[in-house]
DNA sequence: TTTGTAAAGTTAAACGTTTAACTTTACAAT
DNA sequence: ATTGTAAAGTTAAACGTTTAACTTTACAAA
């Protein structure tokens, strides 16, 4: 069907490692060069990366591993790594788990099973032994697993929260509600603990009851943003910790007629298009995802061309984009 | 590094073919079967995917093209799609071409440069040329293109209008916006015609100004809308016809303070997520996403088993959820 | 015991590349 | 004309499987 080396070969009456050195990139008679170039373009042929693949063991694939292909962070990212990967060569192999523990491990052996040169991973639930002992790089977004040799892409979750709720207080806030994640993911974790941070730096009594816990999406957003609104004593500000969040959070309260910033002031997180969106814009944490994505598939490619490099974990800086959503506190 | 049949058959003193055969499920001596499986575990054996591929000419390997992986009702598809593949031991490699004509082409020629054994795609500006004399199957998603052998799975976009706008006109609507996509793109184009065929059919002249283009993004459902609240004679009712666009309209509203369903009635498109977090819940039309998926998945993998299979269209029904957001016009 | 035959196992070639080791060619220097 | 040598080209083995064609084994039937 497709066209071979050896196709090439015979149509030239040159040998196949002639073709396969020109192809590569050695030189050649110019002679030569043409009458291959003609004989390539004339039978269409394409290199078979199986067979190519089967000698050098090496498959020119990378798997990828995201909790959901619905979540827009994971998949913006991801559309970044695809592109920088494609653009070294690479095709990007994308298995996603559905938030399920046990599809996580399943969908990471089948990666391992498929030959892939490299892996790089949105890890919810996996530990130290999955990732133990595997014979390919792998590169961690969003979580760093201790006592393991991968490289890691992460943002300073911490600082994120941090300087959001530093923000508010600048503000005059004092009564800062944060919507969080679920408890045993480490992001929300990291992000709680930089609501406190800011609160305990600034000398501000922790209410407890201000610290909210959802699992990351539009409805659960929504549910809380509504609690918050219900609560005897409504906070003077809602910080909220995800992309899926903010938007639940932000229809809750138009619904309920409670006025963006006079009746409350907001910091959402992630979605820098809805953020555009509303009236008035919202103030949000932006993470630098093209960098993340980016920098992950580079990081990738350099272990597998040098697996000796050492363990490198780049930790990246978020922003807080201000705007009207934030109101001065009397 | 990884143990191949090779090893396995020294280890366990019979032949390379005899290994190659048990694992390929064929029957052998119970005594041989146990030293067998003893060797694969003690060496952790795993089949060469690429090697098998080398000389079946089968990478297992699907590629998948769509518009962009932010793109929520595209990747949701692809979840099932992938899915779907894996349990027929099939992985996928998912290109997005950020919804480039360019990047379409040239992302179409990557996947068929890498040996996958077929193809799904959700095409934007791909033409009959780009899918003519390919020698792999291909699945077509959510638009149809004549001339091409291609197999091809939509839904009944006009059909969905027509629901859409005739459930609005039975509430005793005359004056109904449609917030469509680009002129350019089949799906927007069907979506505009059901509703200008549900107007003719109730004899409702058709007013031009109520039809609006916006390019399926949030920003210009919010715009559009804005446009709508602002007009002279305001619609009663607003039908708005992707995911994206139905949360920026919805946004526009609420900020707004216009009230669904008492100032304005309204249906959404796609996104089954938000419309179940607004209040009042949006009526929406709703596509058989899983369906649409696994359709996909199993027209292409029965297309590769069987290259004879003629060609087929699946037109799948959209459905029209009614919640409140639909009130009867006085 | 011999024969027939089904089941189990083996041999070796093949898939399309790459590459080490080798040969041939071309041509400058003598 | 001879030699030396760099460049260009060839040969053949190898990567890890599958599989057609073949051989061996086991055992029931005669």
């Amino acid at each position: 069907m497709a066209a071979t080396l050896k196709d090439v070969a015979s149509k030239t009456g040159l040998s196949i490692a002639t073709i396969s050195k020109y192809v590569n990139g050695q030189t050649i008679k110019q002679e030569n060069k043409e009458k291959i170039d003609a004989a390539i373009k004339e039978l269409n042929f394409k290199i078979n990366y199986i067979a190519k693949g089967l000698k050098s063991n090496k498959s020119m694939t990378i798997g990828v591993l995201i909790p959901e292909l619905e979540n827009v962070f994971a998949t913006h990212i991801m559309s970044r790594v695809e592109d920088t990967l494609m653009n070294s060569g690479y095709s990007t192999i994308i298995c996603d788990y559905k938030n399920d523990t046990d599809l996580e491990r399943q969908k990471l052996s089948f990666l391992l099973n498929r030959q892939v040169d490299g892996i790089i991973a949105v890890p919810t639930h996996l530990s130290k032994d999955d990732l133990a002992g595997l014979e390919i790089p792998i590169v961690l977004i969003d979580r760093i697993i201790d006592g393991v040799n991968c490289d890691c892409v992460l943002v300073d979750n911490k600082d994120a929260s941090f300087s959001a709720v530093e923000y508010l207080i600048n503000k005059g806030h004092r009564d800062i509600a944060i919507i969080s994640g679920p408890k045993d993911v480490y992001t929300a974790r990291e992000r709680t603990l930089g609501y406190i941070d800011a609160l305990v730096q600034y000398s501000i009594p922790l209410n407890e009851s201000y610290i909210f816990h959802g699992n990351y999406d539009t409805q659960s957003g929504y549910n809380l943003t509504m609690d918050i609104i219900n609560m005897q004593k409504r906070p003077s500000a809602i910080y909220v910790t995800n992309n899926e969040m903010t938007i639940g959070s932000v229809i809750a309260l138009n619904e309920c007629g409670v006025d963006i910033p006079n009746d409350i002031s907001f910091i959402g997180f992630d979605n820098i298009d809805f953020a555009k969106v509303t009236k008035p814009n919202l103030s949000i944490i932006v993470q630098p995802r093209d960098e993340i994505g980016v920098t992950a598939a580079n990081l990738l490619i350099e272990k597998i061309h040098d697996p000796d490099t050492e363990k490198r974990v780049i930790k990246l800086k978020t922003s807080l984009i201000k705007q009207a959503s934030v109101s001065i506190r009397k």
